[in-house]
RNA sequence: GGCGCUAUCGUCUAGGGGUUAGGACGUGAGAUUCUCAAUCUCAAAACCCGGGUUCGAUUCCCGGUAGCGCUACCA
């Protein structure tokens, strides 16, 4: 038995579409399953669109995914005397021919047949010109493109692996070009070849593909080469049922690296559009992938990509990674944002550490530590104008503040039950509810009325940002009534 | 236009000749409470339409419709 082979073969004209992603991710669980060989091919024959830093940052996505590949990369630039070779072949043994019409002349016909609304396809303008027509030809100067021939009855058809028995009739196919004008392959040459060459088994590629499938069985055939299995996967669409495009927004998996998605978060979330696990199971590591996963189980119909369900995949990874491996994430994000500080690593190490496991349970993304999370680093945080609104109305909280401040400054110990128990008995004291008091202490620790529970967050913080903090709080309440009021940073 | 493919809650899907058509995200209500998240309970929410086949079709077949794909010297 010939060992499975499978290639993802992306072309670097952008960065990896989460389609791609998904259909890098599907081959490789079916290697994987398979205990084939998973290979990565760079389709790079279009000179003008294609950029090598290009083909690096898809590499960097790829990796970043966790989906590591067991050959290549190879790229088709460097193989291009190969698919002259075989179109050469090809042309000797008839199964091609050179086309002298200039890509302006079958423009123009294709307009003028768009403008009587017919259909149009290659017309075999040059199909059986005679020796001596393409010697003349050639000594005019004219460039010639290699066509294939398409066999003029007949139907190709094929059995996928997902959409089961296609078929097309020949006649529906044009004699369509092997080698541009300029000696560079198509696509349609150097995937054949270089499937034919890589001893590809199975072709798992978008559906977008289906069409030129019977195409490539035909090279494969005139090749006398054994046809690979195909395998189509449906498209991935945006909210408006479109294919999935910027104007959807973000479509990159480096974008979504970017908006703090874990990997396995996205990989999970787009093993699922489009595969379900026989057990019904969503929540599943790339282990459990291998191990149910199933070619025969890919549905047929395209998949909405629903950016809420990713949301909330991510959050559930992200509440259950552990810190080790959360640490340095949350460090790369401050970071970035600017609040990091070396402390962290050593001195305030410990703190660190309480205030990222603190905020893990709520956030949904990595962004959402220097975001959200931003007072437990810094002491530079605004009072959210909504959360002022909505827990500093009360006058008599200025006072309240000032006074919790006194208190917790003399508290020992300044853990859990001694904080509560100091802030509830201030409450009966003056008679107020306790969660009015609670709120506003939040707004005064965060500057948020969204936070971690406010006692692990005074135990969090420590003692002396949480005195400080109250002071400034009842100072900014004090000011905000008065004439001029002052913004929170600067009073500080 | 031609050709191809597809069609179950808003979304991802399970299922399959007789089911209360199941799950997940999201949504709504409630519990909890210190805000939010988490958690728990409950709720609303779907078989595109029309013909067949059949005792019985959401399921099988055909047609329609809609959507998507291909229709390049892009991949």
């Amino acid at each position: 038995m010939e060992p499975i082979r499978v290639r993802f073969a992306p072309s670097p004209t952008g960065y990896l579409h989460v389609g791609g992603a998904r259909t890098a991710l599907y081959n490789w669980l079916f290697a994987r399953r398979e205990r084939g060989v998973f290979v990565l091919r760079i389709e790079d024959t279009d000179v003008d669109r294609s950029r090598p830093e290009l083909a690096q940052a898809i590499l960097d996505s790829l990796k970043w995914l966790g989906l590591h590949w067991d050959e290549g990369p190879y790229f088709q630039s460097q193989r291009l005397d190969r698919y002259r070779a075989v179109a050469a072949r090809l042309e000797d043994a008839g199964a091609a021919y050179p086309c002298f019409c200039s890509a302006d002349e079958l423009q123009q016909k294709r307009e003028r047949a768009a403008a009587e609304h017919r259909a149009w396809k290659y017309d075999g303008h040059c199909r059986n010109l005679s020796d001596a027509d393409r010697a003349r030809q050639r000594a005019e100067g004219r460039a010639s493109a290699l066509r294939f021939r398409v066999p003029e009855s007949g139907a190709t058809s094929f059995d996928d692996q997902v959409f089961g028995s296609i078929k097309l009739a020949h006649s529906d196919l044009e004699d369509f070009v092997l080698l541009r004008s300029d000696g560079n392959p198509t696509y349609h040459l150097s995937v054949v070849v270089d499937d034919l060459d890589m001893k590809i088994t199975h072709v798992i590629r978008g559906a977008d593909h289906i069409s030129n499938t019977p195409k490539q069985i035909l090279l494969f055939q005139a090749l006398d080469a054994a046809v690979p299995n195909f395998a189509h996967l449906p498209l991935i669409l945006g909210p408006d049922r479109q294919r999935l495009s910027k104007r959807h927004g973000a479509t990159s998996v480096s974008a979504y690296q970017e908006q703090g998605i874990l990997p396995e978060a996205l990989v999970n979330f787009l093993a699922l559009l489009g595969w379900t696990p026989p057990n019904q199971k969503e929540l599943l590591s790339l282990e459990e992938m291998v191990e149910m996963f199933s070619i025969e189980a890919v549905s047929k119909s395209n998949a909405v990509f629903d950016t809420e369900k990713l949301a909330w995949m991510n959050s559930e990874y992200l509440r259950h990674l552990p810190l080790s491996r959360l640490l340095p994430l949350i460090q790369r994000e401050l970071e970035s944002a600017g609040l990091w500080q070396t402390a962290f690593a050593d001195k305030e190490r410990e703190k660190f550490e309480k205030s990222v496991t603190l905020l893990q349970s709520r956030a949904r993304n990595l962004k959402d530590f220097s975001g959200f999370g931003r007072a437990f680093f810094t002491d530079h945080f605004e009072y959210d104008p909504e959360a002022v609104k909505k827990f500093w109305k009360d006058p008599v909280l200025a006072d309240l503040l000032e006074a919790l401040a006194q208190r917790l400054e003399k508290l020992l110990p300044f853990d859990l039950e001694s904080t509560e128990k100091c802030l509830r008995s201030l409450a009966e004291e003056k008679g107020v509810k306790a969660g009015v008091l609670i709120n506003g202490a939040r707004v005064a620790l965060t500057g948020q009325a969204v936070a971690p529970g406010l006692f692990e967050v005074m135990t969090t913080l420590g003692q002396d940002a949480v005195v400080n903090r109250l002071h400034r709080a009842a100072r900014f309440l004090t000011e905000q009534t008065a004439p001029h009021s002052v913004s929170p940073v600067d009073s500080h």
